[in-house]
DNA sequence: CCTACCGATCGGTAGG
DNA sequence: CCTACCGATCGGTAGG
C-alpha cells in the first residue's frame, strides 16, 4: 500500500476500516488516527465521509467492469465459446478481489450506505455486471455446452460464492490467488457443464 | 410476524432494521419508532442494544444448528450416504434462511458488531457448522461419490452461495422457497458429483 | 494540517 | 411505558 497521494492513502485506510468494521461503525477520526493526523485535517483532502466511500465503491466497480470487459473480449473465444468466456470472467473476478480485498469487500457490502443517485447507480452497474454472468450461462445452455438450469439463480449463486472470498482469503494464506481462481473456475464449470465434458 | 411478546416484537423489528441498514446504522430510537413507543421505553424490555443483536444472532445460530442436526441424522442415509446427507443439509440451510430472512441476514453479516466472548462464540459455532459441510464433502470424496476437490474451499463456496440468498430472495418473488432449495441442491450436487451420476 | 468549536444524535439512566 | 436528562461521540466548519 504505497502512498501515491494523500487522497489515495485516505481511501486505502478507509477501505481497510470500512471492510473490517463497516462504514457506519467507522468514524472520520478512526481514519485520521491511522494516518497520524487530526480528524478535521481529513477535510483538507475530502469533502465528506460519504465521498470517500463513493470513491472506493466507484473505483472498485470500474475495476470489475474493466476486467470483465477484457476477459470476455480477449482471446480466440470472443463471442463464440460461452464456457471459456465464463471461465475467463470468473478468473478475472477473482483477480480483482484478491488484488484489493478491502475495496472489494466495501463494494460488495457497503453500497447500502450510499444515498440517492449514487446508490441507484451502483445497483444498476451491479445488475449489468451480473447480467454478463447470466448471459454467458444462457449462451452455454443454448449451445448445449451447459446443462439446463435457472440462469438467473445460477449467476447469483456463482457471484455470491465469489463475493464471499474477501471473508476468508488472505494474501499470505494457504492458497495463493491463482490457485483460488483455478478452484473457482473448476467448481463453476463442474456445476454447469453437461455430459459433454 | 405475530407479536408473541413485546420482547420478541422488538427482536423482529430489530432484525428487519439491522438487516436492511446494518447494526451500527440503526439507532435504538429507530427500533422504538416502528413499535410506536419512545426510545427509552425499550429499556423496560432489553438491557442494551447489543443484547438485542445477541438474541437475534444466538437464536439464528441455534436454528441453523438444530435444522442441520435433524437433516443429517434423519432418514435412511444416516451416516452412510454423504451425497444424500449433504443434499438434506443444503435444503435445511435454505429453509432456515427463507423462514426468517432478516434474522439470517443479521446472523451472516452483523456478528462483527458483537464484542469479546459473544463474538468468539459465534465464530466458533460458525466454524463448527461449516465443518459439517466440509466433512460431508470429504466423506463423499472418500466413497467416490464426489469428484476430488479442495473440500474446505468447496464448503466455503457452497455456504457463501447459500448465504447470499437473503440478498435477493423475497417470499412473494418469482421462486418459492421450496424451488430455491431444489435449485441449490441441484447446483451443489452437479458441482460435486463425479462421473457416477 | 492544526486548534477550537458547532449542532445533532448516540446509547443509556433516573424517577416516576 | 413516559418525560427529562446525561456524557460521549458524531460529521463537519471557521479561521488560521
Amino acid at each position: 500500500m504505497v502512498e501515491l497521494s494523500r487522497r489515495r492513502a485516505i481511501e486505502d485506510v478507509a477501505s481497510e476500516l470500512f471492510s473490517a468494521h463497516g462504514y457506519a461503525a467507522t468514524s472520520v477520526r478512526d481514519i485520521a488516527r491511522v494516518l497520524d493526523i487530526q480528524g478535521p485535517s481529513l477535510y483538507a483532502h475530502v469533502t465528506s465521509k460519504e465521498d470517500v466511500l463513493w470513491a472506493i465503491v466507484d473505483r472498485a466497480a470500474t475495476r470489475f467492469e474493466t476486467a470483465a470487459e477484457a476477459a470476455v473480449a480477449s482471446g480466440a473465444h470472443a463471442g463464440q465459446d460461452p464456457a471459456a468466456a465464463l471461465a475467463a470472467l470468473v478468473r478475472a473476478h477473482v483477480r480483482v478481489i484478491t488484488d484489493d480485498v478491502g475495496a472489494a469487500a466495501v463494494f460488495v457490502h457497503e453500497w447500502r450506505a450510499l444515498a440517492g443517485e449514487r446508490r441507484a447507480g451502483v445497483l444498476g452497474r451491479r445488475d449489468a455486471y451480473e447480467r454478463r454472468f447470466r448471459d454467458l450461462i444462457e449462451a452455454g445452455i443454448a449451445t448445449g455446452d451447459f446443462e439446463m438450469t435457472d440462469s438467473s439463480l445460477a449467476a447469483t449463486a456463482v457471484l455470491s460464492a465469489l463475493n464471499g472470498i474477501p471473508g476468508w482469503y488472505r494474501a499470505d494464506g494457504r492458497l495463493p490467488a491463482n490457485r483460488v481462481a483455478d478452484h473457482f473456475v473448476d467448481l463453476v464449470m463442474r456445476m454447469l457443464l453437461g455430459a459433454s465434458r
